[in-house]
RNA sequence: AGGGCGUUGGGCAAGUGGUUAAGCCAAUGGAUUCUCAUUCCAUGAUCGCGGGUUCAAUUCCCGUACGCCCUCCCA
């Protein structure tokens, strides 16, 4: 039953930013689930710039938006990029559209102008909130006599236009995840469709573009439940049949509030992530679940596995927090399955950045730089993570300043002598300096010792890697260098000799 | 204030009128390992609260608390 008619009816669904910032985590995830339903049910998806409020664009938020979707691996059948023949697709090159609409209105008596200042609106809404009331606009300018008009525009006032909210009625839908809402038309004030200079507001633009654009479904976020009565309304004024409506819950940060732009204590910009070292496919999948489950008990999956599986109506009800470090595990898991060709371009360029290695190398150096990323893959959570994992590679102090209190009790055995003076020993006759060669003389320095173990192994790594952590103690030494290495054992005896 | 939506362990979240209430992340403990990491094992919820319907409710109904969203010439 709940079968789409492909014969009579394709699925049309949109995306819908308007360009007042980048691309968040809260406009990804509306993407992606408009994408994956389209893409699921064979449809189209489409993207619609809502620029309406020319006051809060931003200069390059139509870019960030459409390249950071692309980056995350959306692609659409109709925008202000690839065209399509529902266009234009930017609302402020529709302006002429809409002004047929509502002058419509008009003409019916079902839209009247208002000639309320914004100063006249706010000082009632504060009247309304300080008394108790609930704020809302008070309908002044719904029955002005023809008088009482002139005298506006005499003062040079410009009016808005306002939809008259029809009485008693009852508004109701079924709303793909929250089920059956209703709503009653005298809990609606009038509103404004047309702001004074001319330009349509988002609730009057959104329905005249769904319906000319034949969208079949509008799943976007849950704030807009209360603008869905507005919008109804409109739908049954034209005579238009509205889409099937999904509201998807919001997502909310630490302390449970609407991830907004400006919140500051989470990141939630989609370039920062890229920026981090995040992997877009990652992202993706991490975003695909905030809010929606798959069937079985598989988290990680492709594109292809989500647009097949897809289904909206397991989207959840309830609002979900944002877990960082959820996201970290995930791409770290999609790090894992990197080639190293593909695990060295993401992590190389940190490293760089951050002044670890030149940005011009020998081959050599490339090597060895390589073979340091490299040693941590498994761990890597995001490429920027790698400077700090790596930290010990670039540390070329002989003797470390501070010990941390692990050190300090792994340097207080009393065979750490020997087993650093037969090391040492056993290092300087090596003629090759590789991991393949350093391990066995850990062999020799045990079997002569007789220490085994953390006994053995801590206080080589300590003194010779200057830290109580790190990766395979063979590789690390090879890399470090032989050098370094010695120097650091060397320095450490003659200061025991002397004590 | 009005309207709307929501509430399953720290986070995500599955699920059903009768189950030992899945799974993932995190945390903690343990095993493996020279350490970190990896891997593996273990630990924890009676389903916001109160009532009702029922032989039986986390699952249905009512109420209540709390949270959030909207009530903009923002979207």
């Amino acid at each position: 039953m709940k079968v789409v008619n492909a014969l009579t009816e394709e699925v049309r669904v949109r995306y819908a930013p308007s360009p007042t910032g980048f691309l968040h985590i809260g406009n990804a995830r509306t993407a992606i689930f408009n994408y994956l339903f389209a893409r699921h049910a064979g449809g189209k998806f489409i993207i619609r710039i809502e620029d309406t409020d020319q006051k809060r664009n931003v200069d390059g938020g139509e870019e960030s938006q459409l390249k950071f979707l692309k980056w995350l691996g959306l692609e659409w059948d109709e925008s202000v990029d690839v065209g399509g023949e529902y266009g234009p697709y930017r609302q402020m090159e529709r302006l002429a559209i809409y002004k047929k609409y509502w002058q419509e209105l008009l003409d019916k008596g079902l839209a009247y102008k208002c000639y309320c200042t914004p100063e006249e609106l706010k000082a009632e809404r504060e009247a309304q909130m300080a008394s108790g009331q609930t704020p809302g606009y008070s309908g002044k300018c719904r029955h002005l006599t023809a008088e009482q008009i002139a005298q506006y525009e005499a003062e040079g006032r410009k009016p808005t236009i306002r939809f008259r909210i029809p009485d008693d009625q009852k508004i109701e839908f079924d709303d793909i995840v929250k089920g059956h809402l209703t709503f009653d038309s005298n809990d609606v004030t009038d509103f404004v469709i047309v702001k004074q200079n001319g330009v349509p507001t988002y609730n009057f633009a959104v329905v005249i573009d769904d319906h000319l654009m034949k969208m079949t479904h509008v799943l976007r976020g849950e704030e807009h439940i209360s603008n869905t009565p507005k919008q109804i309304l409109l739908f049954r004024a034209f005579g238009w049949k509205p889409p099937v409506f999904g509201h998807m819950t919001l997502i909310v940060n630490e302390n449970h509030k609407k991830l907004s732009k400006r919140d500051n204590s989470i990141v939630q910009f989609i370039e920062q992530y890229k920026n981090m070292g995040f992997l877009p496919e990652a992202l993706f999948n991490f975003i695909t679940l905030l809010g929606w489950s798959p069937k079985g008990e598989e988290e990680i999956f492709t594109r292809d596995e989500f647009i097949k599986q897809f289904d909206a109506n397991r989207l959840s009800k309830s609002p979900a927090m944002f877990d960082k470090s959820k996201l970290e595990w995930m791409n770290g898991q999609y790090i894992k399955k990197l080639s190293e060709e593909d695990y060295l371009a993401l992590t190389l360029p940190h490293m760089i950045h951050a002044g670890l290695i030149p940005e011009e190398m020998t081959a050599e150096q490339r090597r060895w730089a390589s073979r340091v990323a490299l040693l941590y893959q498994e761990q890597l959570h995001y490429g920027a993570d790698i400077v700090n994992l790596c930290d010990m590679f670039f540390n070329k102090d002989i003797e470390k300043a501070e010990l941390t209190k692990g050190e300090k009790k792994i340097l207080e055995g009393e065979q750490v002598n020997d087993v650093l003076t037969v090391f040492d020993r056993e290092l300087r006759s090596l003629s090759e300096w590789t991991a393949e060669a350093i391990a066995p003389k850990i062999k020799v320095t045990q079997k002569e010792t007789k220490q085994r173990g953390w006994k053995l192994y801590m206080p080589i790594r300590v003194i010779a890697t200057g830290s109580e952590h790190g990766p395979e103690l063979p590789e690390a030494l090879e890399l470090i260098g032989r050098d370094l290495v010695l120097k650091r054992l060397e320095h450490y005896l003659s200061a025991q000799q002397t004590v």
